[in-house]
DNA sequence: GGACTATAATTCGATATCGAAATAACCGAT
DNA sequence: ATCGGTTATTTCGATATCGAATTATAGTCC
């Protein structure tokens, strides 16, 4: 008689699909990034303002921040360790002098070209685990629940 | 002519459900866990654990790390904090002087209760963006997933 | 039973991450 | 031209995270 659970179905549903949610991308991300850290020196972080940076250019501090869904404080953190490295460098903008544009130096740029193939087909290859047509699929059922995430705005007071 | 590109349209189908997969889970954490950690002072690492004890009752350091797929040494980070606030305690086990059980202390558990059904209630309501026959299959994609990229050990030497 | 090896946990140093507070620069109104 | 509010970035303190090295205990082999 399960009076106490009864939204358990629906709920044990929905808990299933997070919980293999987070553990695919935990697993996906722990064949990635070793061994670009090994190799390379390179962390998730900093691969991910290196990328940015590569196929947007140059941008201000907090486009980055908001192009890569973390805080402008944790962005100068790896922002700092990846100039201390000389693959970024930040200037200031002219027009507003608030604002610091970070770029990738031309040994981020070399850098980047060392492993970024590589790193690619690491990626592509752990995908390849799903047809084309399920990676299709993927896609779109986390494009759906990610885009239902950011909307929700703050209805959270519970009633 | 995209003959540089020749990998290209399998490429970018792989990256963009890899890309999609990780904004998706952060955009629902982003979601989930701030309330948390307003309103109880409760970090995703610590609720991990907490919610590991609850369901499976003391636990060796060693088996926890491993459920929760982090590395030993950040776990005794973790359950020290956790420790510190009273919601955990740590026993020696008397069968091996090496092992350190965890468990939860009373408070531990009362302040799970607190919590524990709205954090659930949360999850299961962004998960509902998803219908439930999206939400099965999400979960299958995700198991297969995240299955391969487990059982792939080192296949990464590049010839 | 003493030496060697293996395993459990912690410590250490480095990076990442956040929110709140501090700084600096811009902008609008008077 | 200044006052006050806004926005961009950094600083600070706390937590998380990892791998490598360390410490403590078990287990094994002779």
């Amino acid at each position: 008689m399960p009076t106490h659970y009864n939204g358990s179905l629906s709920e044990r549903r929905a808990l299933d699909a997070y919980i293999k949610l987070m553990r695919s991308t935990a697993a996906i991300n722990a064949r990635l990034f070793p061994p670009l850290q090994a190799a390379f020196g390179i962390t998730p972080s900093q691969l991910g303002v290196l990328e940015a940076l590569l196929h947007l250019g140059p941008m201000p501090h907090c486009a980055l921040a908001a192009k890569l869904l973390v805080s402008a404080s944790n962005l100068t953190t790896v922002i700092d360790n990846l100039e201390r490295d000389g693959l970024v460098r930040r200037d200031r903008d002219p027009k507003d002098r608030r604002v610091s544009i970070t770029s990738l130096t031309p040994t981020g740029e070399a850098r980047l070209a060392e492993f970024f193939p590589q790193h690619v087909e690491r990626l592509v290859a752990a995908m390849n685990a799903l047809e084309p047509g399920e990676q299709v699929e993927l896609a779109r059922l986390c494009r759906k629940l990610g885009t239902a995430a950011s909307n929700l705005a703050s209805h959270t007071h519970a009633d």
